[in-house]
DNA sequence: AATGCATGGTTACTATAAGTAAGCTAGTAA
DNA sequence: TTACTAGCTTACTTATAGTAACCATGCATT
C-alpha cells in the first residue's frame, strides 16, 4: 500500500473541481476569447467559467490577456504548466473513444 | 474550434466526481479491502467511499467481490475498463511531481 | 458476561460547490 | 430607440460532499 504524496493528492484535487479539465482541454488548441470557452462547452456557465479562470489563473495554469482596445476583450491561453498538462488530457480523450458507449453518460 | 464529443465530456465528468480518481489510482496496485482503500486514502469517508464503490461497479469500472466467510468481508478490483485508467493516472502523478510545489495545496 | 475493537456499511444533518436567472457596463448595428 | 455582444457579478436554489452517530456481525480481552 503505497503512501498518498500530497502533490499527487492536490493533482486530483484540481481534476475533481468541476469543468477544469474540459477548460484545460478546450485551450490546448490555443489562445482563446471567454466567449469561446462559453461557445465550446455550452453547458459550462459564465458564473463558473470565470470562477474557474480565476483559480486557473491563481494556479499558474493559464493567463489572463486585457487587451486595450474599447471595449475590452479578455482572451485567454495556458502556461508551460498548464499545456504540460496534454498528455492527460489526451490520455482522457483516448481512453473515452476506447471504453464509453455511444449513447452513454458519465 | 473542435465540437466537443459527448464520450470525452462523461470521461471529465467521471474524474470530476470526487475521490474517483484517486480511488482508480489505489486500486492499481491489486484487489483492496475496503478498509484497505479508506486507510489509503484517509480524508475519504465511509459513508462516501461506499456511494463512489457503488458507481464505479455501475460503471463497469470495479468489480466488487463478497467473501462466504463469516463475517463478510468485501474486496474491491478494477476491471479491464479500470484498469485502462492506468495511463490518466500516471500522467496526473507524473505531471503532479513535475508541477506541483512542495508545500502546496491544489 | 461485559468491554472494546474491526468490518462494511447506513442515516440524519450541515456545509460547500455548482446551477439558474437576472442584471450591469461598455460598445456595435439597424 | 431597440436589440444584441462581451465579460463579467449578484442573488438565490439545488446538488454534492463532509461529519457524526449508529448498526449488525463477529473476535479478543478481561
Amino acid at each position: 500500500m503505497e503512501r498518498l504524496c500530497p502533490r499527487v493528492e492536490s493533482a486530483f484535487a484540481l481534476f475533481s473541481k468541476k469543468w477544469n479539465g474540459l477548460i484545460v482541454h478546450v485551450l490546448l488548441a490555443g489562445e482563446l476569447y471567454f466567449c469561446d470557452i462559453e461557445k465550446a462547452i455550452p453547458s459550462l456557465s459564465a458564473r463558473l467559467l470565470s470562477l474557474r479562470m480565476k483559480e486557473l489563473e491563481g494556479e499558474g495554469i493559464v493567463v489572463r490577456h486585457v487587451s486595450s482596445t474599447s471595449p475590452v476583450r479578455v482572451s485567454y491561453s495556458l502556461t508551460d504548466k498548464g499545456r504540460a498538462m496534454a498528455p492527460i488530457v489526451n490520455a482522457i480523450e483516448k481512453w473515452a473513444y476506447e471504453w464509453i458507449g455511444e449513447g452513454e453518460r458519465g
